[in-house]
DNA sequence: ATGTTAGACCTATCATACAGGTTATGGAGG
DNA sequence: CCTCCATAACCTGTATGATAGGTCTAACAT
């Protein structure tokens, strides 16, 4: 772990290490990795470090610390979808991230459909017009756009699967190294975002989801795009 | 901090503290919590505590440390799921936990008939098989109804939905206190599951997403009732 | 045989120190 | 008075050593 130059931070080459022994010595749910004193001889790292990579690893579901015994590999281990998009840069998982994006968006424009009530569609109008003044203006909108679709998704009265569409957005975010995204002309999707937002009036569950779809569809376009341009470095 | 006795983790005690600071500043996404010297100030935690609390919260995308600038509100803070969970007992929340599951479910039995392979069909079945050994025998069965299911999530090939349901399931878990859940009787749920077996290697996308919710109900109707019971207490 | 206790092992927490990144302040030079 | 740059102040990242407390096991006493 002395290897002189880390240009990674250092938990990150921790994570990495942990879940290498975990890959190459086969470890399976339930079993127990070296205790921390070993993990430490074994990378050459301090405690502190190996502690919040744990700790880190834990909350990503994929070990379990338990007090007084060990460290444990649990039931998911090595389906942690953070940890592989933190390593690898497979186009094909990318594919799938934006495969459970479109599913998830269908559902929750679903439930935002039956969900919403009028006062929040007068909000969510507030914040269209906020956006066209500013297009208008030609000043950004990045905050007002995502604010825009976190409106939508809290607007499905359903906090689970708004918690599951955010953290697929920040996996993306991760994804592609835009950690503020839309790069993209608003101008492209802003139509969208009207006729979506009058489906949504008319509670026209339908065209309410084809119109998110088209948006959808944008970014994706967009995401293939900048990932093309970085794989072609 | 000082309070004497603590069942509860220190650490959950300062993602408490953490998540309370947050709502009764208002700290909106983007805006800087004190620095990490002031929080050990005001709680009167050592940094190392403190810090570990903080990975966790940074993991579960609530918060964001940089480093030479501080610990900033992340945009989906308040939403985080576990963090509800862990400090709340709605049964709301719960409502929505298993709405967002059966939905979940329903598109992923989509994406399993669409791409399972005859070979997986066929681990399946064993698994199937072992399952009725040992409930002939009259053992437990735990593990391996987990291991069925898990693998059922596998087989969809979308690693990200695999990750999403993965992860409403250990919300459940936690959430009602059966850490290795399923203490009903598997008997029950075991016709079910051949004639979800049997649907799904006849590729009967209409059948197989009809007797997977016919599961799901049972598990929910579990999970209620044990509601029920604990909050009877 | 059974129940208890002592010790080994492990994680949890604490206190302190220093390194390295970021920002703001304030003085030098125009 | 304004601009530019250096430095100080602040913040997080990592390291180290020490103590507390949970968990298991095996030897021991009953």
């Amino acid at each position: 772990m002395t290897t002189g130059i880390r240009r990674m931070p250092l938990q990150s080459e921790i994570i990495k290490f942990i879940s290498e022994y975990i890959e190459n010595n086969q470890l399976e749910p339930g079993d127990r990795l070296p205790s921390q004193e070993k993990l430490i001889a074994m990378m050459g790292v301090s405690r502190t470090a190996l502690r919040e990579a744990l700790k880190t690893l834990e909350a990503r579901n994929v070990l379990e610390i338990v007090n007084g015994k060990g460290i444990y590999v649990k039931d998911c281990s090595s389906q942690d979808l953070l940890t592989q998009l933190e390593f690898t840069k497979e186009k094909e998982l990318l594919l799938e991230v934006l495969e459970a994006r479109k599913i998830l968006e269908h559902e929750i424009v679903t439930l935002v459909v039956k969900n919403i009530t009028d006062e929040e569609l007068d909000q969510l109008e507030n914040i269209l017009h906020v956006i066209m003044e500013k297009l208008n203006r030609g000043e950004r909108q990045n905050m007002e756009d995502k604010k825009f679709h976190y409106m939508v998704y809290e607007y499905s009265h359903n906090r689970v699967m708004q918690q599951l569409i955010l953290s697929i957005s920040g996996a993306m975010d991760k994804l592609w190294e835009f950690p503020l995204n839309m790069e993209s002309p608003f101008t492209e999707t802003m139509p969208m975002h009207v006729d979506f937002f009058k489906a949504l009036k008319r509670r026209d569950l339908k065209m309410a989801q084809h119109y998110n779809e088209a948006i959808i569809d944008k970014v994706i376009k967009d995401v293939l795009e900048s990932q093309y341009r970085e794989t072609a470095k």
